[in-house]
DNA sequence: ACAATAAAAGACTTTTTTATCTTTTATTAA
DNA sequence: TTAATAAAAGATAAAAAAGTCTTTTATTGT
C-alpha cells in the first residue's frame, strides 16, 4: 500500500501533532522511539516532510519538530503521502497499465477503481488534526 | 498496492485462462509480450504459479502453459496474489504496526479496515474466468 | 564569543526487488 | 535415436528502497 518511508511519515506526522496539541516540540529521538522507527532514517524523512511544509522544523536547544494547531486542521494526510510516495496511490493501475483509464481498462479497472476512490476519499478528507486527537486521547496507537 | 512481480503473475495468468478458453496453450515468449514483461523475468514467475498449481506447463515442442475452464472457474485471484506475496494485504495494518487488531488500533484502523475488507472480497470473489472472458471478449487490455 | 544542542546535508552501506543469462531436464516428431 | 523445442533450475547482475554514519549549519543560553 504505502512504502515503509511513507508509514513511518504518517506515523511522525501524526505524533508530532497530538505533542503539538500539547505544546510539546518533538526531537528527531523522540520520534524514532514513539514510532519504532530507526533514528537515522527518520532524520532524513523528517528533511521531506520540513521541506514540503507538513511540519514546522526549529534548529539548536530546544529545537525539534511542530506543527501548529490551525495548520494541522488544514493539512490533509493526503499531503504527507504526496510528500513521499507521488500521487501513485491516487492514480495509477492497480495492474500496472501505464495509465489508468476507462477507455483502455485493465480487467480489474472498475472494482479497483471504486477501491481507489474510497483511498482517495479517505486520504483527502482526513485531516492531521483528525487522527493526532485519537492518539492524544489514548484511543489509538502508533507502535506494536 | 501489488508488486510488480505480482501484476506480472496476475496479468499472465488472465491471459493464458483467455487463451485457454480459445483452446490456445502460450509460451512464455507469447505471454511476455501479451503482457508487456520481461521474457526471463516472466519464466521466473511462471514457475511459481506452476508449483503453487495456478497454471498447468507442459515442457517440449508444443508446450507452454495452460489453465482448464473447470480449474479457471474456480481459481480466484487471490490465489494467485497469495502465491507471489503472501497474504500482506489480506491482513497486515495499513501503516505497518506489527499486526493489525482492534484491541490496538492505528490511527486508520478503522476507515482502512474497511477498505482492506472490499480489496478482499474483490480479490477472494474473483475467479480467473471472470476476468477471461471480458479479455477474450475484447473488452478489456493487459497492457498500455 | 563560546560551548552545547539539534536539525540539514552529504556520502555511504545493506537489503530487497526486479531482471538477465546459462545450463539442465522433459517432450515431441522426424 | 537424434534434433528441435520449451519449461525448470541455478547463478548472477542491476536498480530501487531502506538504513547508517559523518560533517555542516543554525540556534540558544551562558
Ligand atoms: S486501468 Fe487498471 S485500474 Fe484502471
Ligand atoms: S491497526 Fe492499522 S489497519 Fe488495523
Amino acid at each position: 500500500m504505502f512504502s515503509k518511508t511513507c508509514e513511518y511519515a504518517i506515523k511522525a506526522s501524526i505524533y508530532i501533532a497530538s505533542q503539538s496539541l500539547a505544546q510539546k516540540r518533538v526531537g528527531i529521538k523522540d520520534i524514532a522511539q514513539a514510532i519504532e522507527s530507526p533514528e537515522a532514517f527518520t532524520g532524513k524523512i523528517m528533511q521531506v516532510l520540513s521541506k514540503n511544509h507538513v511540519v514546522a522544523s526549529v534548529k539548536g536547544p530546544h529545537g525539534g519538530f511542530e506543527i501548529l494547531e490551525s495548520a494541522m486542521k488544514e493539512k490533509k494526510l493526503a499531503e504527507v503521502v504526496r510528500a513521499m510516495d507521488g500521487d501513485d496511490i491516487f492514480k495509477s493501475c492497480g495492474l500496472g497499465l501505464k495509465e489508468c483509464s476507462g477507455a483502455n481498462p485493465c480487467p480489474l479497472h472498475n472494482q479497483f477503481a471504486k477501491i481507489r476512490a474510497d483511498i482517495t476519499k479517505l486520504l483527502e478528507t482526513t485531516t492531521l488534526y483528525d487522527v493526532a486527537t485519537g492518539l492524544a486521547d489514548g484511543l489509538t496507537f502508533l507502535k506494536r
